[in-house]
DNA sequence: GTTATTATTACGCTTGACGCAATAGATTAG
DNA sequence: CTAATCTATTGCGTCAAGCGTAATAATAAC
């Protein structure tokens, strides 16, 4: 017996202790009535219902599962109608995902935001650095921040560019002189992002000319962050985020490097697992997210 | 969504992370099982698994309803397989009806034996002198006192017979002497069963002859015992059952009337509500009530 | 690049449920 | 006591919904 229609009919004639009164309430005839407790009693096996064509009572089988039912099936309706309420874009659950820098940064401020505006969100936050497979760990949006998505079977959506520099302390360059040019990179200590044991490639654009770089160095990281800190302390210069190093650049303890030739932007995209059409809740933070994003943090991003 | 079908399907889906895992699990299709979780997608309005050809998640939603589900759904077939469990022929619920001068003898032994022999049985007892309509208040079993049941549409089992007697005092006879015929009955104050305001018939039998005679005197109550100890008072005759009269005889507190014009006997029988079958816990009390009344009340009664 | 696996969809079929009308049974009115 | 009425059931024709098979599209593995 999996399907509750007959509980159903039975409940209501077991209620109104009549056939036809349960046809007429649930909007059906009769002989269905009939035809449904039928079943039932047949899938259960055993007379629920003592018929005369002039009254009906239960039999104490009918009883007992008329007692034990409703209770079970007004917890059922109830669970689906709040399963139903759920798809609203205001309610229910939201797993995150985003970078581990940009995410320290960024998600405390807006999470307190978002909650204000939506206190009937579940919010799931995991930081992680590896692009994963979406459908690897369970997810509803992730944040990413990557050169541009290639990936033809999963659905982003581009937010805005983020701005990178190459940057370095200041006390580098007391002894050595400042590059001038992207060749003379050779010449410092490279602190590489990256999950390889490869280091970084820099591609450098002026005007139309184009060129790319080895970053050498000895340090190879997957946390900007950490990069950061090693160039704070003159261990060499790093490609890096602007939003990672704008504010040491404004208080001088890090300077920009090669500002005339400037490194190819990186996207900021929101990443989707493949619905079939965005869920409302989804669709809800993805504009929430570009507006805080403008509003909060135009100082290191750039919209285009 | 009143099938329950494709929640199963579903959370078999989402158990295995693969639609034709579940489809072999559950002993179907692969087309089956996209399907079912296509129409409950439907039916909730919102998207559940995320499918890539090669891998399957849920969406936060499907998550959520996969948690709140599963738990409803163990619940509901808990509840049906201890209702299927419940048609066994030693548990469940009985609902019994007596009259009530032999109910008050008759139950209390047969109770406590009957529980002991099935424990895991609910009684529920009813003492009722009227003959109700079984379909109006709820009874799975009752038992009754009854010339001979002419109403075709109950079923009924007759178990014994029932020998009456016209008692009476013998301080009644120290001024009168006995009635030797039906006819001399006249002479005495008569104490008659039952509802109506109309005295009782009484008919007496003796070889082919019969003789019908009207019950005259001024009480008349529904309940025998009363009558009894009206007659013990030396209030007159009763026309009373022997299973209340026969230890008053056996002590001589009571004598019985017009031995030789014996009375046509009652039937003990069991009135049942129009069961398709009988249920086995009813045909269970059915048997153990013939061989306890065989065995323990034998003195009042008559197997014929 | 090729193969194998997986989810989906189109097609043909069967099963099952429904409504209507007719039947049988029981209560009420006269 | 009889007729009328209301009720539950059942037979019949119809229709929709679900299933399995086979074909298709897409993806991961070799």
């Amino acid at each position: 017996m999996d399907d509750l229609g007959p509980i159903r009919v039975f409940l209501e004639v077991a209620r109104q202790s009549s056939f036809t009164g349960a046809a007429r309430v649930l909007g059906t005839t009769p002989a269905s009535v009939t035809r449904a407790v039928a079943r039932l009693e047949e899938a259960l096996g055993q007379q629920l219902l003592l018929r005369t064509t002039r009254r009906v009572s239960t039999t104490s089988a009918g009883a007992m599962i008329a007692a034990r039912y409703t209770g079970l099936l007004e917890e059922f309706d109830a669970a689906t109608e709040q399963i139903r309420q759920e798809s609203l874009p205001d309610r229910g659950q939201l797993r995150l995902n985003a970078p581990m820098s940009l995410g320290l940064r960024l998600m405390p401020g807006l999470v307190e935001s978002f909650r204000l505006a939506y206190p009937h969100v579940q919010l799931q936050i995991r930081l992680t650095d590896r692009l994963i497979d979406i459908m690897e760990e369970p997810c509803d949006v992730a944040i990413r921040i990557s050169q541009a998505p290639a990936d033809k079977s999963t659905i982003w959506r581009k937010i805005c560019e983020v701005p990178r520099h190459v940057v370095a302390a200041p006390a580098l360059f007391e002894r050595v002189s400042r590059p001038q040019t992207p060749d003379e990179i050779d010449r410092f200590s490279c602190l590489s992002y990256g999950d390889t044991s490869e280091p970084e490639t820099w591609t450098f654009q002026k005007d139309r000319s184009r060129r790319q770089v080895q970053a050498r160095g000895d340090v190879i990281s997957n946390n900007g962050d950490l990069l950061y800190e090693l160039v704070l302390k003159g261990g060499g210069m790093a490609l890096l985020p602007d939003f990672i190093t704008s504010e040491g650049v404004a208080s001088g303890a890090v300077e920009t490097v090669l500002d005339d030739w400037p490194v190819p932007m990186l996207w900021l995209t929101l990443f989707y697992p493949p619905y079939e059409k965005l869920p409302p809740l989804v669709a809800t933070f993805t504009d929430f997210f570009e507006v805080y994003l403008e509003e909060n943090a135009s100082g290191a991003f750039r919209w285009s």
